[in-house]
DNA sequence: ATGGTTGCTTAGCAA
């Protein structure tokens, strides 16, 4: 089976290329992220006509997650579910073919040293805690989404232009080990251990012609998943063309 | 030349 994850900075904005992106690659599971609508505003019968279920956290303006399958979704959680009062959706997850899917957007965190960057690590410490909470490393689980954060210099083309942003700061990429650390392999980086390729690049400053990309996004795996995950890919040509989101998708084979 | 964008909502914020 298919598993892909693709941040689409608006659905509405996006909803032509997501339909014919479905329609192309056929994943069985698609997790998205930024939809920046409320849930009765989803393009759900474009979806459903598409061949998809849909289940979506969704918010006005900003954030929102959804997970999209070829099968029905089960066991539908929206939010990390602790007790902090944290109006944002960025995160949903749900059991599909005995599978359990979670479709995440974690703070960018604008700048170092910046409120919203206390955010994004104290996100990530939730985000480890809610695995604790509620996973098991032996029910295969996916954690897709949009992590921005760099793992390491092969994720990123320039490095020392991007060593002091939030997006590839140490701290930040501590903070994101540490949720790997309750046992998550990054699929991708599993499948091409040589590294850069890319799956975001900032609309400003020609970053995508000047090849100035960071891997940001992610399908992690828990043990009991990650050796049936047999091949990773990022769809860099989606990026390219009219109108395209910032983000490319990224896409895993998991072994049935 | 030392900036270059996009999306939401409607001037400013977020990314």
């Amino acid at each position: 089976m298919k598993v892909a994850t693709w941040n689409v900075n608006s659905i509405r904005a996006r909803e032509e290329r997501l339909i014919a992106w479905l329609a192309r690659h056929q994943p069985d599971v698609l997790c998205l992220q930024e939809l920046k609508v409320r849930d009765d505003q989803l393009p759900q019968a474009a979806i459903e006509a598409a061949g998809y279920h849909v289940a979506a956290f969704g918010q006005p303006t900003y954030n929102g997650v959804a997970i999209l399958s070829k099968t029905p979704l089960a066991d539908v959680r929206r939010g990390l579910d602790d007790d902090v009062d944290d109006p944002a959706a960025r995160l949903i997850s749900a059991r599909v073919d005995g599978l359990r899917v979670v479709s995440a957007y974690v703070p960018n965190g604008q700048v170092m040293g910046s409120e919203k960057a206390e955010y994004k690590i104290e996100w990530l410490r939730r985000l480890r805690s809610y695995l604790e909470r509620t996973a098991s490393a032996t029910e295969p689980l996916v954690v897709c989404g949009d992590f921005n954060v760099a793992r390491d210099d092969l994720d990123v083309a320039f490095p020392e232009r991007w060593r002091a942003s939030v997006l590839f700061h140490e701290d930040m990429r501590a903070a994101l080990d540490r949720v790997m650390a309750w046992g998550l392999d990054d699929v991708f980086r599993a499948h091409h251990p040589e590294g850069r390729v890319y799956s975001w690049w900032d609309y400003r400053q020609l970053s995508f012609p000047k090849g100035d990309g960071l891997r940001i996004d992610y399908v992690f795996a828990n043990a009991a998943l990650a050796d049936r995950c047999t091949s990773s890919a990022i769809d860099r040509d989606e990026r390219k063309g009219k109108q395209p989101s910032d983000h490319a998708p990224v896409v895993v084979e998991v072994e049935r």
